[in-house]
DNA sequence: TAGGTAGTCTGCAATATGTGCGAACGGCAA
DNA sequence: TTGCCGTTCGCACATATTGCAGACTACCTA
């Protein structure tokens, strides 16, 4: 993602209104590592503009996506994940917390011919699952980035 | 997953009963490759069992992952998905129709403890994304696992 | 094989994430 | 300053999944 004043130059370029709103969104996405979900994001922001939708939070990740300035990611945490590195590079979640940090490894992720099946591969996106080392330390803490959400990696074991 | 008669002793080893609804369920996903969702599953088994609840296939569903039977995979296609092979293998899925095929290949998905930042990795998961074969053929064509999903990989161009 | 018990099934309500919609609002170019 | 048109916001709605409670039934035991 560019810095905030390159996005506004971007925005009024493609006759999109720049906002206080997005201004504020802006510049709590850059720079940012811990890979927020649109939640946390929106509580971030009403804390500094009470008032502020979580309508308007998603609106404009939505938007960010669309312009290749955000990269919205899937990592199994039951909720989209936002990068704002937008660059080749994979991720390393908390199966406990769901802290998630970005990882450059240069690994042999192209699929042969043979193993693609078929299918024409436009991406490869790699996840690394383990206990970060705060969760390592403390095996009961928890801290999710979405608040209860309910993890594909949790272990499902319901019952009544 | 092992085959049904042995999930039915393993079943009754654990206490737990061994009901139509569930060995259906057995059946069904034996052997299955196509990576069901719940709700296909579901469709599937009341083809069979009319009046069989989605409710009961979830818990199955959930009661055979918490075994080690079932594998819950999160491919980003909005719902989760079940693979009865639960051996490390890697997963191509189709960003159109949401296809998704088994991948074994051999890579260095091993994290280096410079790499791993702290972090204690238990599991690597590689998903490759592109289009399948059919969808290569034709590209309008909408055929989802998951009926109306809103895949996080389809690109985010809401606006009104 | 009848009976009892504990686990199961089903329907419905509830929770979580995310989007559609419309009315009021407000950038920003002229 | 004005007006157009994109935005914001609140709410209803869609989808995925789980909690709950009452009716049901697999299956152990006598």
């Amino acid at each position: 993602m560019r810095p905030p004043a390159d996005l506004v130059s971007a925005f009024r370029a493609k006759g999109l209104k720049v906002t206080p709103q997005r201004q504020l969104l802006f510049r709590l996405l850059n720079g940012d590592e811990t890979h927020p979900c649109a939640d946390t994001l929106y509580t971030i922001a009403a804390g500094e503009m009470p008032g502020i939708s979580l309508r308007t939070v998603y609106q404009t990740l939505n938007d960010l996506v669309a312009m290749g300035e955000l990269q919205m990611l899937d990592l199994g945490t039951g909720s989209a994940r936002f990068d704002p590195k937008v660059d080749d590079h994979h991720h390393v979640v908390c199966t406990q917390c769901c802290a998630a940090r970005d990882v450059y490894v240069t690994m042999s992720t192209e699929l042969s011919p043979d193993d693609s099946l078929g299918f024409s591969i436009h991406k490869t996106q790699v996840v690394f699952r383990g206990l970060c080392a705060e969760c390592v330390a403390a095996p009961d803490r928890v801290l999710r980035t979405s608040s209860t959400s309910r993890s594909t990696y949790e272990g499902a074991s319901d019952h009544r």
